[in-house]
DNA sequence: CGCTAATAAGCATATATCTGCCTATTGACG
DNA sequence: CGTCAATAGGCAGATATATGCTTATTAGCG
């Protein structure tokens, strides 16, 4: 898709602000499969059928240092009885980069926009 | 289907039989997705599609003592990256059921022996 | 404004095990 | 010898992550 320079695409941003809202709970860390039924939940659309978007999202993320990820101790995964995880967390980088979307106005964009908000 | 009192579906033979074999080699255990390869690679035709029919037979066998099973340790999964394995070993009732049923070995049976003992 | 190179998306498949559900087969009994 | 009940087989999907291959899209340049 030629990404344009330093942007972050729409699924790179919902599973980014969905690894903000974890931040703020009692557990920070967020798995692959678990984004991935959301996904499929929520937006029932979205088929992601092998999952193979979404992983790779995940990866690119973690090599631009928005989330940092770790392998789940394999004896709790042995233990629960279901394939080891790799736990994911959004970086401080990674908040940054969402609030940078959030506001993409430049200076003089946002003038403007002042302005036409005056009149 | 209803089984025949006591007796040995083909394919609870050819897992048999090739456990057997693994039995004089130098690793004694096996686990089930090696032998649903065999089976692809050899067989061909046996779908086996999700596996189903072949980690059922293996249960059965387990119930019914003739094979004896032990989760491999989750360090070494976690070490080559890849889900952890159900060991599989034949017990002595396996050996003397397989017996006891004869020498017939099928053709299938024989293939899948061929092919656990190359590898 | 059109082209091309880059790359995300989608599909398939690998690795491993397991369960649910329905169908097909068959042993055993009347 | 036909019918029934038991159960093996087949298909689908869950749990998790990952790679290979092809196609579609698009940024950015001329």
């Amino acid at each position: 898709m030629k990404r344009k320079a330093g942007a972050l695409l729409s699924i790179e941003i919902a599973i980014l602000q969905a690894g903000i809202a974890m931040l703020r709970g009692s557990d920070p860390e967020f798995h692959g499969y678990a984004i991935a039924r959301e996904m499929r939940d929520q937006e029932g659309a979205r088929s992601l059928t092998a999952h193979g978007t979404l992983y790779r999202a995940l990866e690119r993320l973690e090599i631009r240092g928005l989330l940092a990820s770790r392998w789940e101790d394999p004896e709790i995964a042995a233990a629960e009885e279901r394939p080891r995880r790799r736990m994911y967390r959004v970086t401080a980088e990674g908040e940054a980069a969402v609030q940078a979307v959030g506001e993409p106005a430049t200076a003089p964009a946002k003038a403007l926009k002042r302005g036409l908000a005056a009149s």
